[in-house]
RNA sequence: CGGGGCGUGGCUCAGCCUGGCUAGAGCGCCUGGUUCGGGACCAGGAGGUCGGUGGUUCGAAUCCACUCGCCCCGACCA
């Protein structure tokens, strides 16, 4: 491709609406502009990128023996009702009625529509297992859309489907989506984690996120340097560090003490001079219209995920203060567990073994000192906090990590969650009705693009690896003026062409420096710049990633970067 | 949905508080010339319903009301 003959509108500061790096290299580079929040079309290097990592997706997946369909965006509202999930997913859905005031929506995904097709044509175990996968755009109306391409309302998504007989079957083509995500990732030049992760509203048993650090992410990952034990926050477990202070040893009493003002664990802790360690930190909650007492260490946080699996209800939220007086007769920050009757009380398994801490006392400026669990109050006994960095590994003892992360991509094990109530059937060998069971995989191909450019960039722009990059090489004559330089740089270029190579010959009649600093900012990997050297007969082989620079002959410029390139 | 910020040529922004004559700058763009190894220089030029509507006023980019859009924080979140 003529540099000269593409619209890439490079932008020389950056645009005053995009604030994280993938964002604003994203518009300066002249890959994507913006339609509305959340909505991007994608210009000439977006889409020649993009489609690279479809093929990467695309081969990995035929490589798996996965298949490739195409579902309707477009979806009557009839298959979500049938799942349930018309209610569910609330204002998520795009939802519009057509002319004959049939409710419709946009998909956001086709857990609904590829079991409905399913149930139409399967209807042997001799034709399982399964596997569908479709690279499409889905909808999806975020209250907030943000971040460039990071949080978009329109988005293009690998999403697989299978379907199996048994648990067997669903576990090993999990695992062969897990080692095929693996590869296309590797292959796309990202570095990530997968993650044991929280299934969401997908529902289903077990899922696995693939994580890319980024401070521009949305969510937290515990990562253990050790062992490599890895988990979003949501679902992290540890041991957590040890009080701060001992506990007061012998079998004592619940005594109350004056605590006037003293509301939050801090100033308690300053108060009573022990450590936020020795307190009880007490939380009402309202789960499924009922009060509930949590208990975590005072230092602790509730992991609001973990809360709401013990309490059967996601959607729990932390009691209003004219609620916590009429159950408890006090206020927040002078609650505490002892004496309380008929709310049932969850406490944290940090307590466990723990004496004489200080807990509230149900009682407006006091608080009681000696309170132990088991002895002086009962609980149901549960995970409920949240991992902080520095806390223990549960396998290894090393010392964990808390990342930020972009999700590029979730893997579920559905079960029976829409086959079941679908009506997904099959017969079986006995000639016996049986539900398959099925599994669902997304990527979100937006998002390795994203994360490739958040993971690797500088100040002159996005470093892409060769495998994504819109071109591979970019022939630069430094002075178009200059006859020789040019004939030379088209030569190069050609032969590049015709080594299979993907490649880019600028020749704009622009300074040198525009022309540098352009193809820095694109993030084309190797350069191959024709100047004053030429006389020598060489050119220049500059790698984007290290900026380092080597003389080549001229003639053999093409097959030094196919070297480069590894091939 | 709650909180905050911003809408002025393609981009970045000044002007607004304290209303006043043809609305400015830099970058980009067009023409000509000189240049040519890290976003050149000179000369000339094109380009703006000041987000929209209504109001106040002799007069509104500027003040007021409403409204639309975008960004950020939170809520939310395959």
């Amino acid at each position: 491709m003529l540099w000269s003959k593409l619209f890439i509108p490079t932008l020389r500061e950056v645009p005053a609406e995009a604030e994280v790096a993938s964002h604003q290299l994203l518009l300066r580079a002249g890959y994507i502009r913006q339609l509305s929040a959340g909505i991007y079309t994608f210009l000439y290097l977006a889409q020649r990128s993009l489609k690279k990592i479809q093929t990467i997706v695309r081969q990995e997946m035929d490589a798996m023996g996965a298949q490739e369909i195409s579902c309707p965006a477009l979806n009557p509202a009839e298959v979500w009702q049938e799942s349930g999930r018309w209610d569910v997913m609330g204002d998520n859905l795009f939802r519009f009625k057509d002319r004959f005031g049939r409710d419709m929506c946009l998909a956001m995904t086709h857990e609904e529509v590829i079991t409905v097709t399913a149930r139409g044509e399967l209807r042997s175990y001799k034709q399982l297992p399964q596997v569908w996968y479709q690279l499409q755009t889905k909808f999806r109306d975020e209250p907030r859309p943000k971040s460039g391409l990071l949080r978009v309302r329109e988005f293009m998504m690998k999403d697989s489907y299978s379907f199996d007989m048994d648990q067997a079957g669903l576990d090993a083509v999990y695992d062969k989506h897990y080692k095929t995500y693996c590869r296309i990732f590797d292959r796309c030049g990202l570095e990530y984690t997968a993650v044991d992760a929280h299934s969401g509203a997908m529902g289903g048993s077990q899922s696995h996120e693939f994580m890319v650090a980024s401070d521009a992410g949305e969510d937290f990952v515990a990562r253990c340097p050790g062992c490599g034990y890895s988990a979003n926050l949501e679902k992290a477990i540890s041991i957590p560090a040890a009080p701060a202070a001992d506990d007061p040893a012998g079998d004592l009493t619940p005594e109350e003490f004056p605590t006037p003002g003293q509301k939050t664990i801090a100033e308690l802790a300053a108060f009573t001079g022990l450590p936020e360690t020795s307190q009880m930190k007490s939380l009402v909650v309202v789960a499924d219209g009922k009060p509930a007492l949590i208990l975590v260490r005072g230092d602790h946080q509730l992991s609001e995920t973990k809360a709401g699996a013990i309490l059967n209800d996601p959607e729990f939220r932390p009691a209003r203060p004219d609620e916590i007086r009429q159950w408890f007769g006090a206020d927040a920050g002078s609650l505490g567990p002892v004496a309380v009757k008929d709310v049932p009380i969850f406490a944290d398994r940090a307590l466990v073994g723990r004496r004489n801490m200080i807990a509230g006392a149900n009682k407006n400026d006091a608080h009681l000192r000696h309170v132990t669990l088991g002895e002086d109050f009962q609980a149901e006994l549960h995970d409920v906090r949240q991992v902080v960095a520095g806390d223990a590994c549960t396998r290894c003892g090393a010392k964990l990590e808390v990342i930020k992360c972009v999700e590029i991509a979730h893997i579920f094990k559905l079960g029976y969650k829409y086959s079941e109530p679908m009506g997904l059937r099959v017969l079986n060998a006995e000639g016996k009705e049986v539900t398959p069971i099925m599994g669902s995989y997304g990527i979100g191909i937006g998002r390795i693009l994203s994360g490739v450019i958040e993971l690797h960039h500088d100040k002159d722009g996005m470093i892409l690896p060769p495998s994504i990059a819109p071109f591979e090489v970019v022939v630069t004559p430094a002075n178009n003026a200059d006859a020789a330089q040019m004939d030379t740089a088209r030569a190069i270029y050609e032969e590049c062409l015709g080594l299979g190579i993907d490649a880019l010959l600028d020749d704009r009649d622009e300074r040198p420096g525009v022309k540098f600093k352009d193809a820095d900012l694109i993030g084309v990997p190797f350069r191959v710049v024709v100047g004053k050297k030429l006389a020598q007969g060489l050119v220049e082989l500059v790698e984007r990633k290290t900026r380092t620079a080597a003389d080549v002959a001229s003639a053999e410029a093409p097959r030094a970067v196919l070297a480069r390139l590894g091939r």
